[in-house]
DNA sequence: CGATCAATTGAGTGTGTTCAATGTCAGTGG
DNA sequence: CCACTGACATTGAACACACTCAATTGATCG
């Protein structure tokens, strides 16, 4: 478990694109800006959060972002790109807990523990802005707005995990599929054009099928089923959405 | 499902029990106070604290302490007793998504959300402490301390519904089962005699295999063998528990 | 172009589900 | 006190769905 760790932090080689930036943060060219933390301050407000932030990246494909067991420092608002997060089973296996997309904070599952319970993976070129979570808590108690925000993202990643992951054991490998694009729809990652769409998938088939529980086996002939059906057509890192209706009617249940 | 809702509301009920109680919470008898939010809080801090609480019961079996599509006002630590929380699903049936002993905060699902997703239903005989939420927010930001800790509060729940429903899913009906028995160790819900105990459940074996993702029958099969194996003795409200150490040596994969 | 890893497809197995029957227990009323 | 009731729990038998194992195809990269 601790083997790989310190071997090749590429947090620290990541962070050296910036070494001596001590500019405040530009957030006005973020693709992220709309879907941030800070979203809703005030000038004012944003600028004390711009203090505490930077930004690290571009991260490739496969680079870590953190790993388990390392000290839990920050936050990550993710810029561009996407991220999952996985953590090591008892014998090697890897499961992957999350997918992250822009806007979306990656951590907040190792708030109050010393350490990541997870490792933190980069899916494509990804940019992320570091929150040092100490300075953050701080400027909460002063920026009241700002508490508020953090624990209503926090309340929803709660809600979120049980209407999805919690749910999905009662639900069929096809409707977890279903309730994983339709997430896919929500989030805006397809490209939409009226009733069909597709998605330049950043994680492979394998990585979808742990996050929803399944074998990758499992998954491609769900994937098979709903090809067959006429609602998607599957490729191997894209999926149209040839009906974007009949997967966002099918309710979960 | 708004059906019911109104016809005999509990909380109105339970709540005359403490009307014209204009005095300040009373901490000091608390059967939780080692495990309340405000645990660790200076006496002065404390007492910010217990000016916006009051307690609400004892609730019966059975009866609500909030219902879905209340508005989402507060949470409430549990003082004595036990809750589950349950959502209504797709026909009928009922899904238990959690259980709170004393200590517990109940209602944490629902921060950032106008109502609450789950009724929240006492078993046993059942004492809470209210705490309103937007009360608790201000305190919280002159309480940096507070904020930590209901923060970390969060990030624990976040962990937990990780580390035991999502990992669940590769677990075998009987992991599940001794996972959740592992849980009421840790909990201390057990009565312990060295390396054997019992408890009394306060909630049906219905309530837990829903919550773990089973049938009534696969739980029910699940501990006639944990039986045959001499690990527990299996009773209609009560699980004995013949060798501790093995339930705890198990490792859950 | 071969090497490697991911994805797909097929065949057989297994664990939990489903459906149905029986058993247990607490509460109620004769 | 015992019979009746209804909810919960247990047990059995057949089934279904996802898993396992194995073979094949497909993509990517040196």
């Amino acid at each position: 478990m601790t083997s790989e760790i310190g071997e090749d932090n590429q947090v620290a080689s990541s962070q050296e694109e910036h070494s001596g930036d001590l500019t405040e943060q530009d957030c006005s060219e973020c693709e992220a800006r709309r879907h941030c933390l800070g979203d809703g301050l005030s000038e004012e407000q944003m600028q004390g959060l711009r203090k505490i932030t930077h930004t690290l990246g571009p991260f490739k494909p496969g680079e870590t972002i953190f790993r388990v067991e390392d000290k839990f420092k920050s936050l990550f608002v993710i810029q561009s790109g996407a991220v999952k997060i996985e953590t090591a089973s008892f014998e090697g296996t890897k499961l992957v807990d999350g997918f992250f997309f822009r806007g979306d904070l990656v951590g907040l599952e190792s708030i109050g523990a010393e350490q990541y319970g997870h490792d933190a993976i980069s899916l494509g070129r990804t940019l992320v802005c570091e929150l040092p979570f100490d300075h953050l808590e701080s400027l909460c108690s002063f920026v009241p707005r700002l508490q508020r925000k953090l624990m209503i993202i926090l309340g929803q990643k709660i809600r979120y995990t049980n209407d999805t992951i919690v749910r999905g054991r009662y639900m069929s490998a096809e409707k977890r599929l279903l309730s994983f694009m339709q997430m896919l729809c929500e989030k805006k990652i397809i490209k939409k054009n009226d009733n069909t769409g597709s998605v330049q998938l950043p994680m492979s088939k394998g990585d979808i099928a742990s996050y929803l529980g399944l074998r990758p086996e499992s998954l491609s002939r769900a994937l098979s089923k709903l090809q067959n059906d006429g609602i998607i057509r599957n490729h191997t890192k894209k999926i149209e959405f040839l009906d974007i209706k009949a997967i966002l009617q099918q309710v979960c249940g």
